[in-house]
Formats: structure tokens, C-alpha cells, sequence
DNA sequence: ATGAAAGCGCTAACAT
DNA sequence: ATGTTAGCGCTTTCAT
């Protein structure tokens, strides 16, 4: 019963209603201009129908879609699931819709999703690349779909970004680990390729080093293939397997502390008092732990939404715009783990 | 610079290889039945022009697209952002896009969706629908596009589903509550409207008659708009107001619970001494709150992959099924907060 | 106010 | 093996 006989179209529309359909069209998109009586008419024979208009075939018609693409590290991390709802606020507005997709920070993922979303005809693309190359973004952009950098500055301002000041965001977790004393802080690390992890780096750095503290004998950083809470947890038991333990772990992310958190709780290390943790992103539970969570907050549904509403100007061909760059900025949330 | 000239077409690229567009047509999807120096020269002919297939046309023609949407209640709630990664990675083998849509449990914005997926030529859909009627599901459904009823049992089981037990979870959470003693159980629920929410209603209600207890004397009922943190944190206050304070509040999600494991922490309540809480979902914080949350577990990575295999099935039109009904079986987490 | 007709870019016969 | 061509369902001039 499924595929009974064919979708109907504004052919039979016109056909049962005894018009054109030319005026069948109309009645869709310039109901005004047509005679209210006729209006009337086809808009009943499309209720008995069930018509429901191909939008394939307008998006082709009209040559854009009224989708766009949003390519994540993962839907399934709470950071990208509030940016995720700042984006599809902002799209509903416009009539928009959202197609979401998962990275895992694969660079290969992420140039199939890429070049699928192109291909389905996606009004923009906002994506958090998982590497420093940008060219293919570059190249999908100069073929006409604008293209924003999400979480991401962009380097050569070519393409426009929306992104929070990562390097400040890890100056401030360092520099309070500092002013707390701590001078043996580990800093559990994602890939050095993907820019956020970099340059929270950088920032923890640079705290270190305004403290008058030499970098490379207060600072460690361990760096995970992938940034989530089971991993976390597994390379956490090889720190604390080490000659020196740390006094402080500053995490990329809470779903890294929150690893962290149980594996230290299970092998019995005490919060702060043992070791501090810093997280980053101030999930909502992070209040809520059983040592709640000191860590840097980020603006994300405003991030979200802001890339939204950036990508909708850049695909209005009405409006020529020039890359443009937003910068938020972080916030240090202070609690009890550090 | 972002318009430049109009995208490249096979038709281009025909004339820059010199050969027929049906052949570069054939270049694209059997590769196999031209010549392989033609096929060569076409190929390095779309990589210079930067060639990008126009999906819209293509899906156009062949009837169908390759997209799925899924209209959930939100995606910012933990619970779909898992089932959400099971239904992209199972979409993902099959080549097929997610698109993402949050209703908010709101009826209205359902409604739009739904009918937007469907101009869209969505392959399937997958809904947790957000009331009771199913008609304009079902009517979807029988034009063509198959839908997947997505943590909801189909009740006339004409619509395919994967759902969990939500009347067991409810009976799992309140016996528990029941055998430790609890004799004034308040459940803070979300609208009744909602099929999970009922159902979780009915469970517990069942668990206390069990226990040969009735539960209009042990089990009340709260009932709130929305079910999300602040909400439930803000409804606890009133709660606490009430002349008789219940012992234990039963949450229909995390959420709920972290809301009012948060209240009852800033008015100084003790969990569990002075209040019992159970959760529903453990989320991935549950284990980690202050006091570790006893909740209801959910296969939700499993539920969206099952629901998304069920949907790519039924969008085979080789394969004519029926619709099949999955249900998972919950589980009960015990931990500290009962 | 309405109708007729030309595509949008692609695929799949069918013809060569 | 390759070329030609007829649509997919719609929007949009241009006529009437």
C-alpha cells in the first residue's frame, strides 16, 4: 500500500480543477493575482488530492535549495547539540531546514559530508573542520555556497567564522590553576590538529609564562586521538600511573573531565584536595557533580544561532557581503573541583 | 565573488571532453560501460571545471531523494542527541543525510515540519510525535513516504516503531521508590499529552497498586508544560511549599532530575535522607552528580539505529514489508539518589 | 486572470 | 561505446 499510484502533482491539481498549470503555480506562489473564486477552487481539489508540492523540483526550478548543512566533530557532545539548536532556531525563522552531520573528527568524514551536502543543493554550509586546510571549503565556496567556519576562526579571514576565543579560554583555566599554586598541570589534550585543541594550548602556555613559570617544566600535555569521556578515562589511569602524578588536570572539554572525574573517583584520588580539574564548556551537569565543575563557559546557542544568521546574509544574492569574522568570549566558571 | 558564473553541469563537461552528456551521465553511475580513456578524460574534465552533480536533478528524476528527516521533541535533550547519532551512523552506511528537527513537543511546529520534510522528498521520516493522532502521519505514510514512529508504539500499529517500555520504566522506577518504604511518591511528569509520558504515569500507578497500595493516596502527580531543567527546578520551589513535602520525587527524565536535584540542593534538602530521587534516561552525568542518580537506562543509541534500519527497509521499494513494531526493554539503575 | 511553453540538470531508454 | 532525446514537477516569462 505503500507506493500505491503515484505522488500527485500540480498536473492533476490543474486537471481536476479545470485550470492551467500555469494558475495552479499561482494560487502557490502569488495567490493574490489570481481570481478568489478560482483560488478557491484549486485550493479544495489540492485537500481532495493530497497534493504536496515537489520541492525538489522547485529548489531546481528556482537554483537553491532551502537547506543547510551543518558539519560537526559530534552531534552527541552537548557543546554541538546546544550550537546545533542556536542553528535550527535561526533556520526556522527562514523557512530553513537543518541537516546535521557527525565527523568524529575524520577529515575523510568530514570531505564526504561536504561534498554530499553540495551536491543535494544546500543553501550554505556551516562546518567545524577537523584540520587546518581549509581549501576544499574555499572551493565549495568560489562554486557559490557560502560557507561559515563554526567554532573556528578563520586564519585568512577568506571565509567568514563565528568562534569563541580558545586561546583566552585556556589562558584562563591555566592562569587560575597557577594562581592556585598548582606547578605540575597536565593538560588532557584532543588532536593538535583540530584548532580549538591548539590554541586552548596556546593559551594555557601563555598563562604559564606570564606567571614568570617556564612552560615546558610546569606544563604536560597528553594528547587523545579522540576527546571523550571513556577515553579520558582509560588514558587517566596511565597519568596516574606515572613516577610524578600532576597536582591539576585541565581538561579540552567536561565530557573529558567528567572522565576524569570518575576514574579518579574510582581509584579513590580526592577532588580538589589530590588533584584539581578544570573542565571546559560548562555543560549543564557540570554544577551538578559530585565536585561540581570549575571550567570555562562558551556562548554556545548564541554561536549557533549568530553562524545561522551570518550564512542566511551571505546566500541572500541580494545582499553581497564580505567574509565576516565574530569572536565570543569565554568565561571561567568557578566551582569547587579547582 | 561568491556567485561568480552559474555552477558547472555535465552538460559543460561534456563539451569540454568532447563527448555527449549521456556518456559523462554514464561516467557517473556506470563507470564500468565506457571506455577507459574516455571515462579518464571525463573524469580529469570535472576536476578541472570543479564539477560538483546536481543532486536536486538527480533526485528529481530517479523520484526519490536521499535524505531522512527526523522530527524529534528536542535536540538539545541528551536522550535524542544519542538516538540521533544511532540514526546518522545506520543513514551514513546507507549514503543518506539527516536532517534534524526539534518540535518542542508543540503540535504545530510537528506539523510544519513534517509537511517541509515531505516537499523536501525525504526518503522516510522518523517522528516521536508530540500528541496522540497520528492522521497526518498516516496520511503522509500513504502517499508514499514511509514513517517510523520513534520512541512512540504505533497503538493501531498501521505505522512501523521502535519504542521502549515506557509503561515498565515507569513501574521500575516506583516499585523501587515503593519497596524502600516510600509512602508519598510525586511524580514530576511532563504533559500527559505526550505517549511517553502517559505511559510512565500508567507504570507507576501500577507498581503502587501492586505493592496492594492505592495510589491515589501514595502517588501525585505534577504535570509540567515542558520538561527541562530550569522548568523542573522552578516547579520544585512550589513543591517544597506544599504543606506535605512528598519523600521522593519520581522525574520522567535527567533532566528533570538534575532541575531538581539543583533546587533541593540550594534549599539545603538532603538527598536521598530527606528526599529520594530517581531520574529516567541516565544520561551520561547521571553516574557523576553530587549524589549519583538512580535512573531508568534507555537503548537510545540502539532505538535510532533500529528505527533508521526499519526506515531504509521500508523506503526500499523492492522490499514490500509491514509494519513491524520493536520494543526495548528498560532498566533500572540503582544508585545513591534512592 | 489565465494559458502555453520553455527550461532547471539530470538519468535512462533507445538509437547508432 | 557513445549519442540523442524525452521527461522528472515545477516556475516563469510571454501571450491571450
Amino acid at each position: 500500500m505503500s507506493s500505491g499510484r503515484r505522488r500527485k502533482g500540480i498536473r492533476e491539481v490543474a486537471a481536476a480543477a479545470g485550470v492551467s498549470v500555469g494558475t495552479v503555480s499561482n494560487v502557490l506562489n502569488s495567490p493574490d493575482i489570481v481570481a478568489v473564486d478560482t483560488r478557491k477552487r484549486v485550493e479544495r481539489v489540492m485537500h481532495e488530492l493530497g497534493f504536496v508540492r515537489n520541492g525538489l523540483a522547485r529548489q531546481l526550478r528556482e537554483g537553491r535549495g532551502s537547506t543547510v548543512g551543518a558539519v560537526v566533530l559530534d552531534i552527541g557532545n552537548p557543546f554541538f547539540t546546544e550550537v546545533a539548536r542556536g542553528i535550527e532556531d535561526r533556520l526556522a525563522e527562514a523557512g530553513c531546514l537543518l541537516t546535521l552531520c557527525s565527523t568524529d573528527q575524520r577529515p575523510e568524514r568530514e570531505a564526504r559530508y561536504v561534498q554530499m551536502l553540495e551536491e543535494h543543493g544546500v543553501r550554505g554550509l556551516l562546518v567545524t573542520p577537523s584540520r587546518r586546510d581549509f581549501t576544499s571549503l574555499l572551493a565549495v565556496q568560489r562554486r557559490g555556497v557560502p560557507v561559515v567556519l563554526l567554532d573556528c576562526p578563520s586564519p585568512a579571514e577568506e571565509l567568514s567564522s563565528v568562534s569563541i576565543d580558545d586561546v583566552r579560554g585556556g589562558e584562563l583555566a591555566a592562569a587560575h590553576l597557577v594562581s592556585q599554586g598548582h606547578r605540575r598541570i597536565l593538560f588532557l589534550n584532543g588532536p593538535a590538529q583540530v584548532m580549538q585543541c591548539a590554541a586552548r594550548s596556546r593559551g594555557a602556555r601563555r598563562a604559564v609564562r606570564q606567571a614568570g613559570l617556564d612552560p615546558s617544566r610546569h606544563l604536560f600535555e597528553v594528547e587523545m586521538s579522540r576527546a571523550d569521556t571513556d577515553r579520558a578515562e582509560h588514558t587517566l589511569k596511565q597519568i596516574l600511573a606515572l613516577p610524578q602524578r600532576p597536582t591539576a588536570i585541565m581538561c579540552v572539554s567536561d565530557m573529558v573531565a567528567l572522565g576524569v572525574m570518575r576514574g579518579l573517583r574510582k581509584q579513590g584520588v580526592k577532588v580538589p584536595d589530590d588533584i584539581a580539574v578544570v573542565g571546559y564548556d560548562d555543560v549543564p551537569f557540570a554544577a551538578e557533580l559530585a565536585t561540581s565543575l570549575t571550567t570555562v563557559r562558551q556562548p554556545t546557542y548564541e554561536l549557533g544561532h549568530a553562524a545561522a544568521e551570518i550564512l542566511l546574509t551571505e546566500a541572500d544574492p541580494a545582499v553581497p557581503t564580505r567574509p565576516q569574522q565574530l569572536v565570543y568570549q569565554p568565561e571561567l566558571i568557578l566551582r569547587e573541583s579547582a
